[in-house]
DNA sequence: ATATTATATCGTATATTTACGATGAACGAT
DNA sequence: ATCGTTCATCGTAAATATACGATATAATAT
């Protein structure tokens, strides 16, 4: 990104376009899919069902726990993945607020 | 991205990460607001009220026009943008459906 | 203690994104 | 025809993202 100048805007856009940023990913779609279409959410469900390295499932786990839309809880030597409703509802409110206005020329 | 993996995706995942993608950044959202907001669109308005220069900025309307979230009409030697309500109608629809199930462990 | 299972992290190669100055192309005005 | 205006594109440097094998960590089972 060369010098970054994310700075120069508003926390609230800076935020959505982090969230946009965790939801640019295929496999990241179909995770967050899973997550809310299966309640068994061990990570070797997941890497299962993605045609990726287990390597890289666990990245993309961590790129969406980053931006707080799912959330790991441990669960003996499994680790137990879910959505995190309030963090997804708040992402589907701010793009709601994008989207409504339409203007055109 | 070193080698891509998308092809093994559905159509739907990869345009709705493809739409992600396009809001990944701030100035671009930035851009959709005020596009959505004032009927004026040049793009000489569009640069002085982004701090960035002028090729950047028509980089950041370039990526918003391949996904189909804006157009551009020319009027002699300016060019008008606009919103595609469609598209950004189609756009919300397909994150509505993502988050509205809501599981959780 | 050791082995097994489940997951994360490290190291690394390649691809893509972001940013900007410089230049090019198209139009209207002089 | 030349000039100024408006915008896109080119070239390029630095940052980030994606992918995977290898390795580390942590819990359970033997």
């Amino acid at each position: 990104m060369a010098v970054s100048k994310k700075d120069e805007f508003t926390q609230e856009e800076i935020w959505l376009a982090d969230v946009a940023k965790t939801l640019s990913h295929p496999a990241r779609i179909r995770i967050l899919k899973i997550l809310t279409e299966i309640d068994s959410c061990m990570v070797g469900t997941i890497v299962d069902k993605l045609p990726l390295a287990q390597a890289t499932v666990s990245q993309h786990l961590k790129e969406l726990k980053r931006v707080g839309l799912i959330e790991g809880e441990i669960d003996g030597p499994k680790i137990c993945y879910c959505v995190n409703s309030k963090n997804l509802q708040r992402a589907k409110n701010a793009l709601d607020k994008l989207f409504n206005k339409i203007g055109c020329c």
